[in-house]
DNA sequence: ATCTATTCCTGGCTGC
DNA sequence: TGCAGCCAGGAATAGA
């Protein structure tokens, strides 16, 4: 599942492959992952790509003339760039949108021809259209800091302000943005936090530990290439090796890589939720 | 404000 | 082997 670092993997990947490149044309093969009137992509026919960028979970594409796209892979979504070729070579099923891209020279067989969008559940959206309409979508407008970017301070000051339990709150993208069901839970691990803990009864300083430890695991995880479970892949097709690090999720009856003690799995606000019951205590 | 249930969707798993 | 039934899960939405 894409989280912020598979996010960030995606766009550092994307980022000097398209950026200069022109758009020719969009193929839109299944229509309700692109969300808004369906007139939308053909719009952005003839535009240039500025930048490639992150914003919690969400893809942001800046192109020129201020339009561009937003893009959330959400459970089995995939970015690539593919040449003539390739696609050519396969039918892939699961292809859900093509941005075709103008030539850079004519004739070289090396170069991507376009843009692929692929997703096997079809839960991933593609917005389409001028910037102020995309940073103005609800959910982009609404998203809460950036995991990676929030200070200690802040980060604590925003947890004194709700209530409900931690877990919950950290998948809530308003609240914090780019955390996702994976790394909620190696962050409580780590900083040693019962996922039901009550976010306004946690003391400050397990609230900068909880910070630093969400900041730690992101980082490593960027650094490896995010986490590749389910579906995951690098827009290269390799995958990330971050799964190999991590202490409880998914682990259920295993030992806990810090203590022995049995990782346990219970429901969260309909999420699974893995953590260890000996080093994670309510407080 | 916070919580729960429901919907979306399909591959993969379980059990018969 | 085949097949029905269930499950995961990010986020929007509705209702409590």
């Amino acid at each position: 599942m894409p989280e912020l670092p598979e996010v960030e993997s995606v766009v550092r990947a994307l980022a000097p492959a398209l950026t200069g490149r022109s758009i020719k044309s969009v193929e839109v093969r299944n229509t309700s992952t692109v969300a808004g009137s369906p007139g939308r992509p053909a719009a952005l026919a003839g535009r240039r790509i500025d930048s490639v960028a992150r914003r919690g979970k969400y893809i942001r594409i800046h192109c020129d003339r201020n339009l561009g796209l937003a893009i959330h892979l959400r459970m089995t979504g995939w970015l690539g760039v593919k040449t003539a070729m390739e696609l050519a070579a396969e039918a892939d099923p699961y292809v859900r949108v093509l941005f075709h891209l103008h030539p850079l020279k004519e004739g070289a067989a090396s170069q991507k021809e376009a843009l692929v969008f692929r997703d096997i559940r079809k839960f991933g959206r593609v917005w389409c259209g001028p910037d102020p309409a995309l940073d103005g979508l609800k959910a982009l407008a609404k998203l809460g800091p950036d995991a990676l970017a929030i200070e200690p301070a802040a980060f604590a000051e925003r947890l004194r302000a709700r209530r409900g339990r931690l877990k919950s709150l950290l998948l809530d993208q308003t609240f914090l943005a780019g955390l996702g069901n994976i790394y909620a839970d190696e962050a409580l691990h780590e900083a040693r936090v019962h996922p039901l803990q009550e976010a306004q009864r946690l003391s400050n300083a397990k609230a900068l530990a909880l910070h630093a430890a969400g900041k730690g695991v992101l980082e490593r995880a960027c650094a490896a290439g995010g986490s590749s479970i389910d579906d995951y892949l690098h827009p290269d097709g390799t995958p990330g090796w971050f799964q190999r690090e991590l202490k409880v999720y998914g682990r259920e009856g295993e030992p806990c890589r810090r203590c022995g003690a049995k990782v346990r799995r219970v429901v969260v606000g309909q999420r699974g939720t893995w953590f260890c019951p000996k080093c994670q205590r309510k407080g």
